[in-house]
DNA sequence: CTTGACTCTGTACTATTGTACGGAGTCGAT
DNA sequence: ATCGACTCCGTACAATAGTACAGAGTCAAG
């Protein structure tokens, strides 16, 4: 067998088979189209391609963001304009995400250091503020 | 009609039927039950309940924990150390995202500042990075 | 030639938090 | 009595990123 099997692109880029052939499916790797035998051979740039997928999503992208990555990674004459508000858009939404984290650290640190952890649950400062916090249900509607 | 109808019991809280007729499926408020007419009829509690479930939510508990404080909360004898635990976990839990998040942030925003923005994609630093980032890829088994 | 490991296709399921829809029944008001 | 608004139940669908499985076929080695 000229190729790699699907096993050996899976194990090659360190992920599942079943995550291979989903990625197939999805059109983010090519199915390669002329079969000789009756198992798909995949060149090794397939094993590059997973990788570049695999290190996009560490980065935040989506698969579907990631396919648009590798749309303008291989269209002759994409911009690097189009790349870069990407990643700029990513960026703003991966802040507001730690922005969004921080607000929920922040109320809820100072809750946990607000509660003794002694005691029955009535009168805890914790689930107090859940019942009651009528001075703080602003972001209810989010 | 005594209590509340579903749609009003929606409007009060802020949410809408199917979110009220979802929570009751997955448990999260009580099923009021003996109909007397052949629409539920629902007490006031059941929307400060699900003000507290959004509350909770807010601060990022998920539904399973959601109904897991409220057992808490109901249960007499159940102790505010279990309560902090919880808060505790969620604490700590957040603080990863925050850390993995911040992780990304720094990464994407260099590459960010590296890229002119200007020209074709080959050559792209955000492009190079995510392809050839053998340096870079030992997030890869997360 | 048989065996074991691998691969094939297609489908269904996982988790989370709802949203949408069809068709029927019911409530309150006019 | 009729009308519009509301509610009922059950089911299916949304997005995300896979995972699992059944039943059949195939490949390579001994």
């Amino acid at each position: 067998m000229a190729g790699f099997t699907i096993g050996k692109v899976a194990k090659a880029s360190g992920v599942g088979v079943e995550t291979v052939r989903f990625y197939q499916r999805s059109g983010l790797i090519d199915e390669p189209t002329p079969l000789r035998t009756s198992f798909r051979e995949y060149p090794d740039a397939t094993v590059d391609r997973i990788r570049f997928i695999k290190r996009a999503q560490n980065l935040g992208f989506t698969l579907a963001e990631v396919q648009e990555l590798l749309g303008l990674s291989e269209r002759p004459g994409a911009s690097r304009r189009e790349v870069k508000a990407m990643a700029e858009d990513k960026l703003v939404s991966i802040q507001q995400k730690i922005a969004d984290l921080q607000q929920m650290e922040a109320t809820l640190s100072q809750l946990v250091h607000d509660c003794s952890g002694r005691g029955n649950v009535p009168g805890c400062p914790i689930i107090e503020a859940i019942v009651g916090d009528t001075n703080n249900c602003n972001r209810n509607r989010a």
